[in-house]
DNA sequence: GACGGCAGTTGAATCGTTTCATAACCATAG
DNA sequence: CTATGGTTATGAAACGATTCAACTGCCGTC
């Protein structure tokens, strides 16, 4: 098994210095162009391949960012990963991704384990408290931003969507198209993105003068929604919503699953609205009018800032941004 | 900003030499306990953590494994990624994902810069050509292991599943299930799974004495399936297979969807089974037979496979495993 | 012909960790 | 009191790329 070539045997075989041959990979305007050429063949020659940990060891830091997110199997988060990951290419970034599974203790050892690999910079969508960990990267040079979540005093940058907004976006739509009573379903209402939805849509009900009824659920899942809509369907038909606004799109597919199967026509007899705008929303048995959040653009926007930070080092440049959702009409509320 | 601590700066405050500080860290049974805890605190005291960079370039490699999927929407290889990360994580390796969407310069990159990190092994599913390419790797001293795809020449281990295995328990069980009429519905047929999927349901069909029909789509994808359910639907009753062998979930999916709509009763009418067993199977409108492939076990057991071999060194344990595919029965065909 | 300036090149020092041959220490046996 | 063995601790060398001050030619100027 041969030894990989090192600068050292590049410098050799091209009757030149090591200095000479970094300059040729990382400063070849210094270099005359026969020592690139020369440089370059000898390279070939022994396939050469940079040693990234000694590049890394001197340069102080990785050019990975750290990324980590609440939930791998939620579409909304991959979708950010997806733009992140695209635009630190762009960038020659790469982008490492972790899943805390909203678990602090995952949260915490993706967090140590960026640290030793001394990324550029941590993107974070974070479970419970996390300001003194925030503290301790800036102490040591790695700017954070926070992903769908902002935190008060401005210990880090963060872009989020304003889920108030989007709560009255469903609501306001659907009660433009007619509905006179209209359910909330979704929980935990611990998660803040939840609460903060049903805050927009109670408060544009109570402003448009229509009931709103509150429907808890233990998750944001499939099974979820088809549980409360079998609830529904038990009630006589005079009693039940005629729109429900989902706290995501999975428990609208759930509620139009169960809809669908028992008779009860979508949108006619109830419209349902969910949030995300997932891929399946529109692949959905009717398909499903949402709400869409920028997800690509916030995983961009999230690079942009921490790269900012990153080549400045001043926390001056701090910002927190804030995308407005948009509402997507399709054949479930229309 | 305060610069970061050093194992110098640790040693220093612990008043030991720089040796020891490493023994902690990676050999403690070597240090006596009253030393470790000194050293221990000294880490707390000064928030040191090691710098990997320095690590990895005395150890001569990372401890990250490299792993390249055709495909990162596609549930199956996400759920190989996912089965592959948490294997890694109880032996403390990590993994690096990289998705060549089935374009060989993305792969090409992607296995460039797995070289550039020294990574301990390469899981790879290839697209087009790799074997100089694995050739290359070898003489580098870094295993690599197929996944989902096998090469004659003993040139890697691989891990595969038995699609033609797969194709020909899906149309016995329809068989079986009484279908008389039964129809493949899938493509493009350059995709290996496709045809393997096809030749197995082929010879089953042919043994049994059942007609099939062969329907070409152009993805496998939902709106695929949607299509192709619309024309059968043209089609006089009569004239309509009984029962459908999808080449994955998603067309299934479409299907049904279509079927379901226009009042086509599954499984009474016409039985459907698909292919993947992805987590949406179990939740469609009518709950979707399937067919079942152990993809964290792949994943697992390519880790394994990779990690013997970085081990070892020796070729010699190359092998080629192929899993069996498993029937799941619900409600489409019952 | 002395000098300054410039382009190109050199090679030693550096980053932070791990390894390993060596030393120091202590206890027990002869 | 010495020899033997075992346990701990030491510190210099090594990993490989990058940087930077110093050096070499070479040209043009006064």
């Amino acid at each position: 098994m041969m030894e990989s070539a090192s600068v050292r045997d590049v410098a050799a075989l091209a009757q030149v210095s090591v200095g000479t041959v970094s300059n040729v990979l990382n400063h070849p305007e210094k270099v005359s162009e026969t020592t690139v050429s020369r440089v370059q063949s000898a390279i070939r020659e022994l396939g050469f391949i940079r040693n990234d940990a000694a590049r890394q060891l001197r340069a102080g830091h990785s050019n990975a960012i750290g990324l980590v997110i609440l939930d791998v199997t939620n579409p909304f988060f991959t979708d950010v990963a997806r733009g992140a990951q695209q635009h630190a290419a762009s960038f020659g970034k790469s982008v490492i991704l972790g899943s805390s599974d909203e678990k602090p203790d995952l949260e915490r050892s993706y967090l140590d384990l960026f640290e030793e690999q001394r990324v550029l910079g941590v993107l974070l969508s974070p479970v419970g408290e996390v300001t003194s960990r925030l503290e301790r990267l800036r102490s040591r040079g790695i700017p954070a931003v926070l992903v769908d979540r902002i935190i008060p005093d401005a210990v880090a940058s963060s872009v989020s969507v304003d889920d108030v907004a989007g709560g009255r976006l469903a609501v306001r739509h659907l009660i433009e198209q007619g509905a006179s009573r209209v359910a909330f379903v979704g929980g935990p209402f611990g998660i803040r993105q939840v609460s903060d939805r049903a805050a927009g849509a109670s408060t544009v009900a109570q402003e448009l003068g229509v009931p709103l009824e509150i429907i808890a659920t233990d998750a944001l899942s499939i099974p979820e929604g088809r549980r409360v809509a079998s609830e529904l369907l038990v009630r006589e038909p005079a009693r039940r919503p005629d729109a429900v606004f989902a706290a995501n799109d999975l428990v609208a597919i759930g509620l139009l699953q169960t809809f669908f199967a028992a008779g009860v026509a979508v949108p006619r007899d109830i419209a349902v609205i969910g949030y995300d705008d997932i891929g399946f929303a529109a692949t959905a048995v009717v398909p499903l009018s949402s709400i869409s959040q920028p997800s690509a653009l916030i995983g961009r926007t999230a690079i942009d800032l921490v790269l900012a930070e990153a080549a400045s080092g001043d926390p001056a440049d701090r910002q927190a941004i804030v995308f407005q959702p948009e509402l997507v009409v399709r054949d479930s509320t229309a």
